[in-house]
DNA sequence: CTGCCATTTTACCGGC
DNA sequence: GCCGGTAAAATGGCAG
């Protein structure tokens, strides 16, 4: 690259890398967060794998909550009705 | 339970998973981040598949670094030398 | 069903899950196969740890080269360069 | 080393490490024919996770029927009962 | 929409 | 015998 110094493709590559580094090493560390939260868990006696199951259920269930929601608009839009 | 409402174990439970449930917001939220850095990757037209790869392979070297050092500590540990 | 043994679909789910199973205890014989190298590892005094992360270092060095030989070919993908 | 070719420690180890490498080859290759083989499930029309489940779930009761077959030889070892 | 990759979950193995 | 960490399996998500 001749303009040498002034954000050169390979800089800004290198600078796009580096971001997404940053921001899987902060994805890593609340990985680790709720490790530990887990951890705690298990030390206060509650079973990790049920309350792993818990939260997978109530994901779950806002998903569907959502998607009621959606459908519930698709409906009133369609009679022509704001819900806003 | 009888006391109602004082940390009983079902509160304290709860607690647990809506800690949990946060840091797993943040977690997609961070998600989200690095897919729009790859959108701008590919809108500064780079190859976004050449660019995960490169991501990849920096994320790999840094595992073996780590894998090395440990063996080197295991070695360490093995022949009763003290690193720390 | 009705036309019984005759490779009803029955017939073919089980024969299905029999190969996986058949297959499963190969590889658990495999399994014990290593185990018993281990054994041997350590009865003449060599550290099984350090050869397990020997093993995995070794594993991981492969497994490197592979992933920059994929990048390679990417790139040259990229660039319109038919490497076969 | 002195004995230079006899069998050297290295030497030893390094083919300790090669068994262990050709042995989690084969793994690998009986881990890749249960692949295929759930491709072929898959292609004939069966959800590949099901069968999954039924496989595990097969393993588990062939487990819980060795687990009471060994505790009925104990029952009955109890009481001078021999089965065999 | 299919295949691949990352994450998650389960099973295993060794150490205490 | 449990518990901790480590490897394998499985599921889910995302790119092509």
């Amino acid at each position: 690259m001749s303009d040498a110094g002034h954000n050169s493709s390979d800089e800004r590559l290198r600078l796009f890398i580096e971001r997404i580094e940053r921001f899987e090493e902060d994805k890593a560390i609340i990985a680790e967060d709720i490790k530990d939260v887990y951890v705690e868990v298990k030390a206060m006696g509650y079973d990790a794998k049920i309350v792993r199951q818990l939260v997978r259920l109530r994901k779950l269930a806002e998903h569907d909550r959502k998607e009621q929601q959606a459908l519930l608009e698709t409906y009133a839009s369609a009679i022509g009705l704001d819900l806003i």
